[in-house]
DNA sequence: GCAAAACATTTTATATTTAAAATGTTTGCC
DNA sequence: GGCAAACATTTTAAATATAAAATGTTTTGC
């Protein structure tokens, strides 16, 4: 396999505009933004316009964090999140606690655990004094392959937002804080 | 089947707190908050934090989103999504473009087109001058079916986001322009 | 204590998604 | 005109995700 990344999405040139000019096109009628806002016009509401570019901009950080993942660790997304919630909770979560933190199902998490098991790099020990519960924790190979990993998932991050000020991340965070805060307080 | 929501994900209570009192207690050390960010303390890099409340956001409004188109229109949102683009678009899309709009595989789109069209909520006709691609559009079915949707989709979205003000809004919107534009100029 | 309800997890079946190979079409170039 | 490269799409196989049922465990209320 040639070291090329392997694009699956139909595309030709991927036709990349400079960001500025990107988004003066596409306040514009013409259609030349290639996404899921692209269907957006005048009397869409505000609050629709918003969800949409946020999805937008979570699916193309996901997409190049995928990528990477796969070219340069052979892993994914979800096995680099599963590993990442125990590297930092060194106590150990139990299966629910992953998956509520993943905000996947348990059905999944119970998959990742068995893969992420079989291959020796984390360790999933019954409780005491709970037969229900496991308490899952990173193996030593397992915190060493994550250190590798979690130090090249951060310069990808950060090459994709480091165009913003330290003052306009301070304002995004605290704005998506809102959000966040606003959807949480919802029934059901 | 009862109209209860069903829940896969592992959870007890939902212990849901007042927006604010969550972040707060989100800042501390003291391990509260249900999500991807849970695991992030403070030597961890700006823009990893940032990336991960941009991910939980907007996990928790797909995940609020699908289950309602679930439980109220038996569809996905995928299924929602594709028909969206076609809304937006009469003179129709060809499945090049639809993949690239909703930022997914090539395969991918060809199943949901065939789900759609099998339904008849979608065309999906040849074009004279080349013969590689279709002109897909909606039915008068599919247009119903969408506007129905589209009207329940616009006030679940809205209730979500309504707790920012106008001038949040309008700030969120232009940091995220910021943030997409940047990733799109990046190579490869 | 005992039965019923609530829990934590796994399993199963199904649906979705992707990457890559396969298929047929058009373009560019000599 | 003919051949190679680029295209648009579909198909295939493998991975992933979900919902719901199943399994065993703990808690609760009498």
């Amino acid at each position: 396999m040639t070291g090329k990344v392997t694009r699956s999405i139909f595309e030709r040139g991927t036709q990349r505009l400079p960001g500025e000019l990107a988004d003066i096109l596409e306040a514009s009628k013409h259609r030349t933004a290639l996404d899921h806002e692209s269907r957006l016009q005048g009397d869409d509401h505000r609050s629709t316009r918003l969800w949409l570019r946020l999805l937008t901009c979570t699916s193309m950080i996901e997409q190049r964090l995928r990528g990477r993942l796969r070219e340069e660790f052979g892993t994914t997304l979800p096995r680099f999140d599963f590993m990442a919630q125990l590297d930092r909770t060194p106590e150990g979560l139990t299966m629910g606690e992953l998956s509520q933190r993943m905000m996947v199902s348990g059905g999944n998490v119970s998959g990742i655990a068995s893969q992420l098991a079989n291959e020796g790099l984390i360790d999933k020990r019954p409780v005491p004094d709970n037969r229900r519960t496991y308490c899952v924790t990173l193996t030593p190979a397992g915190q060493k392959r994550f250190a590798e990993m979690a130090q090249a998932h951060e310069t990808w991050v950060r090459e994709m937002l480091e165009e913003l000020s330290v003052q306009e991340h301070t304002q995004l965070m605290t704005l998506l804080t809102r959000v966040k805060a606003g959807v949480r307080e919802l029934e059901d």
